[in-house]
DNA sequence: GATGCGTGGCT
DNA sequence: TAGCCAAGCAT
């Protein structure tokens, strides 16, 4: 199983697989850069099946890097509302205003300049270069990884710097020059349909023959990585306040931070040693000065982040003294019910606006 | 190089 | 079920 086996063996057995097997997804029937970029922004981490509702909808709503550009930051967090990593909607945003209003609307073509973009990496500079442009670029992303690792039967850490770049080098070398597209998508769809991480479809590949993993009989062993280490959990108080006119109270949070831009109910993580009506009450002091009176059980939400656990206690909470002042949040807004669907929200959150609208 | 950053599906 | 993983990026 030579280099100049597999090279035969992408370009007789691979590609034409992909012609034959490629699915029919939205973002593959124009490729403008746009479109392109959007739909590799959205697919970062995310699987396939979750980015289709929310690419068919995005592209209604903002059609062109110019309806995105003019769109305020509400509309585009609520669009991407669900979708998690929300720093990628700011990013693209941001990105969009460039384009936009910097560059009159052209987009950059070399990996290197499309790089300097924010929210765009190694991964998204080469997808959106070769699947927008033709440029010869190789993608390296999880599906690569994981197909290239039995490939060549790898056995060093895939996530290692120096894995990464052997990787890339196989890639690199791989590539069919002017069907870069084409070979990437061919990899990854690879990856996503036949070269499972779990119980490989090795019978239906058509790499087979080209697979040192294969040729062991242990394709499963690949890719050899770090595991990942456990994850802590914490308490989390939240209030719904309601005012004499029954709107809730809603605030911002801060762009930095973790959901930045996102509405909550506003609380915070409960410190050792207070109860969670304690833990509520500070809260609301500290990020918003008010003094309330924490009331009635509401709900409680179980929900797991990339790096926690959150279990969320929410009650029911009144003004005792004070006027809401963002002191630790981005704004504030007093909402009626039926209209908190306007605003963007966390699964958490959501779930608490669901609960209060009788959904 | 390690860590922070969402969510959902699968086993 | 708790852990793993999925078309990564920024710091």
């Amino acid at each position: 199983m030579t280099k100049k086996n597999k090279e035969d063996a992408v370009q007789n057995e691979l590609l034409p697989w992909f012609a034959k097997h490629s699915r029919d997804l939205p973002w593959r029937k124009k490729r403008t850069p746009y479109r392109v970029w959007v739909s590799e922004i959205m697919l970062q981490q995310t699987r396939v099946d979750t980015v289709i509702d929310y690419y068919n909808r995005w592209m209604k709503k903002f059609p062109s890097w110019r309806a995105l550009a003019r769109a305020p930051q509400g509309d585009v967090l609520k669009a991407w509302e669900g979708l998690g990593y929300y720093s990628r909607a700011r990013n693209l945003h941001a990105a969009s205003k460039i384009i936009s209003e910097e560059l009159n609307g052209r987009v950059p073509c070399a990996v290197a300049d499309l790089q300097k973009f924010p929210g765009i990496g190694n991964y998204t500079a080469a997808a959106v270069a070769s699947l927008a442009f033709n440029q010869d670029a190789a993608v390296l992303d999880g599906n690569v990884i994981r197909v290239l690792s039995r490939l060549f039967a790898y056995g060093g850490d895939v996530k290692s710097t120096t894995g990464k770049k052997k990787l890339q080098a196989w890639a690199d070398d791989l590539l069919v020059p002017g069907r870069a597209g084409e070979f990437n998508e061919s990899m990854m769809e690879l990856g996503a349909l036949v070269c499972l991480p779990v119980a490989p479809k090795c019978a239906d590949c058509p790499l087979q023959s080209a697979c040192e993993a294969f040729g062991k009989g242990a394709p499963e062993k690949y890719p050899v990585g770090t595991k990942k280490k456990k994850i802590p959990h914490i308490t989390v108080g939240a209030a719904v306040t309601v005012n004499s006119k029954g709107e809730v109270l809603i605030a911002q949070r801060l762009e930095g931070d973790m959901l930045g831009g996102l509405w909550e109910f506003p609380g915070g993580k409960q410190e050792p040693g207070e109860t969670i009506e304690e833990c509520i009450a500070r809260e609301l002091k500290e990020e918003l000065g008010i003094n309330t009176e924490v009331g009635d059980f509401l709900m409680t939400v179980k929900h797991v982040y990339s790096h926690f656990k959150m279990t969320m206690h929410v009650y029911c909470t009144k003004i005792r003294s004070g006027r809401p002042r963002p002191i630790h949040c981005a704004d504030f807004r007093w909402v009626k019910i039926p209209d908190l669907g306007t605003f963007a929200y966390s699964k958490a959150d959501l779930q608490v606006v669901g609960k209060l609208q009788g959904k």
